[in-house]
This record gives structure tokens, C-alpha cells and sequence, in this order.
DNA sequence: AAAGTTTGTGCAACCCAGTTGCAAAGTTAA
DNA sequence: TTAACTTTGCAACTGGGTTGCACAAACTTT
């Protein structure tokens, strides 16, 4: 148990500390991406800062990555075992408008867009909006 | 001009106050879209609430459609004539990671997506990221 | 093992976009 | 002109995100 999840952390290049193990517990557990917000409640002991930093840590580790899917607060979800978080890689996102949960559809790769005359490409941050499986009526 | 302007608000059944028109008009002649804060500096005068409540009204109008970017202010621009933001309507958005500018790309429309069974599609926010003509050095 | 260095954590304070309540001003209708 | 409704302006607040700083914990070096 501990031993896969400080192996996640040291194969990125992030030091094993307590708050990380148990963060990365709880993301890893999640089926939908989590919020900095949501994150606070799940560790009513833990400081706001201190679970800011480890997320962006994470994320500048390629460890995890962020989507913005407008309700406000950016969610956070692990990345694929070799993800580079390159263009493409990446892959659609879906926010259920109805229960506010957004899930990584991971076989999803987001389209190639072609893009006018010089204008380059970095990244893309696709977010499909409606109903999960869960809330449709 | 005033003429074009107030039809532009009537037509969406839009009470043209002297600060609608004011809005309008600075939005119309934007090449890109435009946040809140950027609105605010813009007019000096107006109030920040004031120029919110606008800005929501002509989105319910359908006057402006709203994009969330990921620079932490959602962008406002107009709609194209028939526009009635149905997905289908919905066309791809630029940020350039430099100047931080958000272009509509008004002739790329969001590639269509398969969702996962018993998934709903309402809308898309599909944002794409890289350097604008004008930057790409 | 002690002193020094680096890294991580916790607290507090802050910034800023967005939002709301309320009262004053303006508009429309009777 | 009065009454009803709409728009505007001010102030205050919310909440997510971010930073400075001091203390604690973990590695280094001798």
C-alpha cells in the first residue's frame, strides 16, 4: 500500500513526506477529479497552503494534472502512468452539470485543431459539459 | 452607429440604457474578448456591479457568449448574429500564453465528441493554448 | 553526534474576481 | 402625478488562490 504510493512519488522525483503519502492516498482513490476546496474538507487537520503546495508540486511533477472546468475552483486528477502532460496526451474532460463531478475521459484524446496560419499550438483544455450516467434522469 | 447598436440590444430584447450601449459598443470594436476587470479599467466611471449585471445580462440575451480561459476571468465576446449557443453553435477559443489575449475562432466549430454511454452533452468549453500570430517570435 | 543547510509545514494575512443587498435614480404605465 | 418596475451605484462580503515568515523536520558535512 505505502510502498506503491511512495513508489508514485519517488518515480516522479518527490520526496516522500507524510502529507504526500496521504494526499496522493486520497486522490488515488477518487473516480473524479478533486478540488483544492474539496481536498480541505476531506483533511479538516491539514492547512490550506500546505495542500496548495503539494498539489502544485504534484503538478509540476507531472504527477497529477489540473483541469479548469469553470465551476470555479480547479480540479486535480492523476495522470497516466507515462503522461507528459504533452498536447497529445491529452484527453477530454466531462463536468456533470448536475452533480458538479468532472471525470477524465481518459480514452478521449482531444481532436487535432487546426489552428490559422501562425499560430502555435501548447496545450488545450477541453471541458464537455451535461449529464454523467449517474444524474441523467 | 447609436442606431446599429440599439438594434443590436433591441433585437435580443435588450433595454437600451446609455450604459448598454457604451458596453456594446467598446465590446464591438474588441478584436478579442474581453473580462470583467479589463471592462472595469476601460471605463474608469462605471461601476464594477454595474457593469457584472450588464455583462450577465447580454449572456442570457445571447448578445456575448462567456469563455473560461484559465487566466482566472472568465472572457466575454459577441455572438455571432444567429448565434444561439447551442453546441453545435460553439466554436473553438485561442489563449496566447504571451500576450494573453483570447481569440474566437469563429470558423472552427468544437469537434464533435463521443461520450461514454448514458452521458449527456449540453455544451463545450474547448480552449486552446499557444502563441497568437502576433507573438509567435 | 553537533552544527549548519536545505526542505516542508502551519499560520496569518492578503489579493482579486465575482456576487449580493440595499437604497437612490431613472423609466414606464395608469 | 402617483404608483410600479427597472437600472444603477455603493458597500460589503465570499471564496479560491497565493505569499511571507517563522518554526519544524530532514538531510549534510565535518
Amino acid at each position: 500500500m505505502k510502498n506503491e504510493i511512495d513508489k508514485k512519488l519517488t518515480d516522479k522525483n518527490i520526496k516522500p513526506t507524510a502529507m504526500r503519502e496521504l494526499v496522493l492516498q486520497v486522490l488515488s482513490e477518487q473516480k473524479t477529479a478533486t478540488s483544492l476546496p474539496e481536498l480541505e474538507r476531506k483533511f479538516e487537520k491539514a492547512d490550506k497552503a500546505t495542500l496548495y503546495r503539494t498539489l502544485k508540486t504534484f503538478e509540476e511533477n507531472k504527477l497529477i494534472h489540473s483541469i479548469d472546468d469553470g465551476t470555479g475552483s480547479v480540479k486535480y486528477a492523476l495522470c497516466q502512468d507515462a503522461c507528459e502532460c504533452h498536447p497529445e496526451d491529452l484527453h477530454v474532460h466531462f463536468l456533470c452539470t448536475r452533480c458538479k463531478k468532472t471525470y477524465c475521459l481518459n480514452d478521449i484524446t482531444v481532436p487535432t485543431i487546426n489552428l490559422p496560419k501562425n499560430f502555435s499550438l501548447e496545450s488545450v483544455n477541453m471541458v464537455v459539459k451535461g449529464a454523467c450516467s449517474n444524474c441523467k434522469s
